[in-house]
This record gives C-alpha cells, sequence and structure tokens, in this order.
DNA sequence: ATAATTAAATGTTATTTTAACACTTAAAAA
DNA sequence: TTTTTAAGTGTTAAAATAACATTTAATTAT
C-alpha cells in the first residue's frame, strides 16, 4: 500500500438528502419537492444534493436545508449513510440522510413554492424515488426516540407557544394521546420552560399562558449532566 | 438539471472505519491496527478500508471487519458519518464508520497479527490518526446508549458466560459498579436468559452456573414490540 | 476429618416514580 | 346572567427502584 493506493479505489458521488420536519394544525409534517429533472422527473422525493468539495456532510446539509427554506442555523443531525449499490439507478451514490426540526410557519415560502415543494401530513406521504421511504421512516424513529431523552420538541414550535399546543406536538410525534394533567406534570417537572403572563386565545374563550423554552438553563443542565429525560409515554 | 446534473459533482473516496469491541479480563477493549502504510505509517488507527464498487456500506464494512478478524455474521451497525474537509490529508474522503461488538477470543489471532493489530483497554487508548478518536469517543456512547435498551452485550460474550461475568461486562461497559442482587434480578426479568447446569468454576471454589442468551425468545419480544429496557444503572 | 477461605446465590423493605382519574376556573358568546 | 369551551389543577393506588446482609457450595489448608 502507499500514497497510490487511494488512487485504485472507485470514487463515488455523496449526496445529502434532507428529512425536514414541521408541526402545524395538530399535525406532525414532512416537505417534500416534486422533481422536476431526471431520474424520476415529477416524483416525489427528499430535498437532496450533492457534497461539494468545499464543504463537509454537516455544512452541506445545512446548505441544502437552507436551499429550500432559507433558514440558518437550524436544528439538524445526520440520521444514517445509506449505501446499496444500485439505490440511485443512474450512478453509484451514497446518499448521507439528516433530519431537521423546524417551525413550519418560519420559512421562505417563495423558495418553497420555487422547488415545488409541499409539506405532507406523515399518513399521506405520496410514494417517494429511491429509498426515500426508508429514510423517512428511520428518522421517524429517530426522531420518536431522540424526544423521548431530549427536548427536541420545542424546535418544532415557534418561540412562544402553550402547554396544549406542546402536548399536541407530542401526541403527534408518538402518534398517541396524552394524560393533560400527567403531560403537564412532567414536562414542567424538566424546569426548562419559562412561562410569559400572554396568553394565547387562538383555541378557547379561555385562553393558554404561552410559555418559552429556556436554553440557557437547558445548556446549564446539559453540562452540569443533569438526566433531561422525558418520556411522555 | 438533468442526467449529466450527476457528472458535474466531484467524486470523493468513501471509507469505511471499524470501531472492533471485544471484552478481556474484565475490561473493556478495542481493536487497532498499526499502519504500516502512508500516511501516517507505524501510527494507530481503526481498521478500515476504502468502498468497493460491487458492494453496500454495510457489506464493506463486514468484508473489512472479516479481513482483521476472519468472522462473519457479527454484530456490526453503522454508526455514523464523518466528513470533514480535510479530515484526511492526502485527499478528501468521507468515511462511514461502524461498530462491532466480537467475542475476543473467537477471533483470528493469525490474521490480528499479520495486520499488526493489538487490542488495547479503553483507558490506554494511543494517539490515532485523522478523526478516529472521535470516532472510538462517539461508539462508546453509542454502545452505552444501545446497551441500555437492547440487549446487545451478549455479543461480546462466549455462548455460555456466567452472570458474574455479564455483571462484569455491563459494569466495564458503564464504567461504574453494580448491585450484585438488583443486577441478576433485572437481567432475569427480560427473560431472555437460559440458565445451564454447567458450572465456571475458573473464578471461584463453588463455580457460577453458566448461561446462554436466548435468541429465539428474544426475537419473539421484538416482533412482538415488548419492551426491552434494561437500565443496569 | 475439620476448619478456613472464597466467591456465588438469595429476599426484604422503604422510597420514589408512575398511571389513573374528575372537578374547577377563566373568558367569551349567547 | 347563563351557557359554552378549553385551560388549569391534586390525590391516590400501584409499580418500580435502590439500598442493604446473610447463607451456601465447593475448594484449600490444617
Amino acid at each position: 500500500m502507499g500514497l497510490d493506493y487511494y488512487k485504485n479505489h472507485k470514487h463515488v458521488l455523496v449526496a445529502l438528502d434532507c428529512i425536514i420536519f414541521g408541526f402545524d394544525k395538530n399535525e406532525l409534517k414532512l416537505l417534500l419537492i416534486k422533481r422536476d429533472f431526471e431520474p424520476e422527473m415529477g416524483k416525489w422525493s427528499l430535498m437532496g444534493g450533492f457534497l461539494q468539495s468545499n464543504e463537509s456532510l454537516d455544512e452541506g446539509a445545512g446548505r441544502i436545508l437552507n436551499n429550500l427554506t432559507g433558514l440558518k442555523n437550524i436544528y439538524l443531525e445526520q440520521l444514517h449513510s445509506f449505501g446499496e449499490v444500485n439505490r440511485d439507478p443512474v450512478e453509484r451514490t451514497i446518499s448521507v440522510a439528516y433530519y431537521s426540526l423546524i417551525d413550519i410557519h418560519s420559512h421562505d415560502k417563495e423558495l418553497v413554492k420555487q422547488n415545488s415543494a409541499s409539506w405532507f401530513s406523515l399518513n399521506e406521504i405520496p410514494d417517494l424515488i429511491f429509498d426515500h421511504e426508508k429514510m423517512v421512516n428511520s428518522a421517524l424513529k429517530m426522531l420518536r426516540s431522540k424526544a423521548s431523552h431530549q427536548p427536541v420538541g420545542f424546535e418544532l414550535l415557534p418561540e412562544k407557544f402553550t402547554l396544549p399546543e406542546l402536548q399536541k406536538l407530542y401526541e403527534g410525534i408518538y402518534s398517541t394521546s396524552l394524560d393533560k394533567r400527567n403531560f403537564r406534570r412532567r414536562i414542567l417537572a424538566m424546569d426548562v420552560l419559562i412561562k410569559t403572563e400572554e396568553k394565547e386565545k387562538k383555541y378557547s374563550k379561555k385562553g393558554a399562558f404561552l410559555y418559552k423554552f429556556d436554553q440557557k438553563k437547558y445548556k446549564e443542565k446539559v453540562t452540569n449532566g443533569d438526566s433531561l429525560v422525558f418520556k411522555p409515554l
């Protein structure tokens, strides 16, 4: 072996695909694009692109997410790399999949339109190209697992949100229904929420108090190694 | 865009690196190789290689693991892909890291010698090339997380093992000490162990009963969606 | 033969956590 | 002022957990 050992190996294309979650009208949703290019033109797929030579995998995924939503500094985590030999019919390509949680109301709707993208409820997802369905299932599993031991749910909500909204979100993530009293007790016990004096009256006459996620307290807890297990179930 | 869209992107090398865990003398260990090729000749690194065009990522990782240990059908899971731009000084390379759990006494010692590989205790790991230390830390974290909700520990032991040995293993994985009575109660409560009539007398005069892992029962439980949470702590 | 040694094996209890459950309150609308 | 709607709040029985010490089986030494 030696330096030219490297040259004797096949170089492959590296794709980055993003599973983008949002939450709207009490439902967990996914942002998909309608391909206006070959292969599989006209079919639905995850937003993706190819790794460029001047960027890391994380940076590439961030760029692709930004291209579609206009958002920066978004919750984005690597999910898994998919590398079946014939997963892309055109050419050997491995895909590094990322999943992202965004506040569905904060993205650039114009960009989304330009990319012929739309949001789909989890139970209305169309057929997807290649192995993208596998990626989505894997991401959903990951999201569930993550949400049960890290407060990631907040990433899907606007800065201020009510406890009933937060509960609906967790119910969406786990496709289940939760007891209101137990939910509130547990989520407040995590001690990373700040109650504001404002009320959101969209959903009821009484109105529900708005809360904010306490980033600072959360980071402190992480630093101290405090457990942040949140089992909504 | 179109078919030749693919051609306009840089193709990169894809490496596969294996973090190989074993358990010996009450310690969790890692199998590392001394590089006899450039770059970084003479330094320690994870066992790795490049993805070939006729194999999937999983298959490639299995091949590399087999090259070093002679073992097949080993517990092997994808960990994470590492893709910093300059992680490999020779050429842009992304590495898909896998971690593997093997019975340390079952591998081919001749092959290991040929590859100038050795086993290292976790607290005696030498400096590693590139970003391999990051990979090891990440794998250890993953192993801990996995072991707490799936009975992966058995992969690191021979077919038959005693409960004291199993406890030592978990203590190694979590770098902690556990109460014998609570440990036994919990591990047996999982109901995936078969007690044999044989005793292992290596460690005591009385001898400890040997147990086997009940693959069949385990798979049943997985199929039924039974929870298999094991919190040794 | 008996005693000493060594690690394996075993159960109980107080404490904490969890899950199940129904009424009251605030505000707007009728 | 009555009705409507969803928000907000506590208690309790059951289950899970964590803390803890003695007995047992077999070998080794006397």
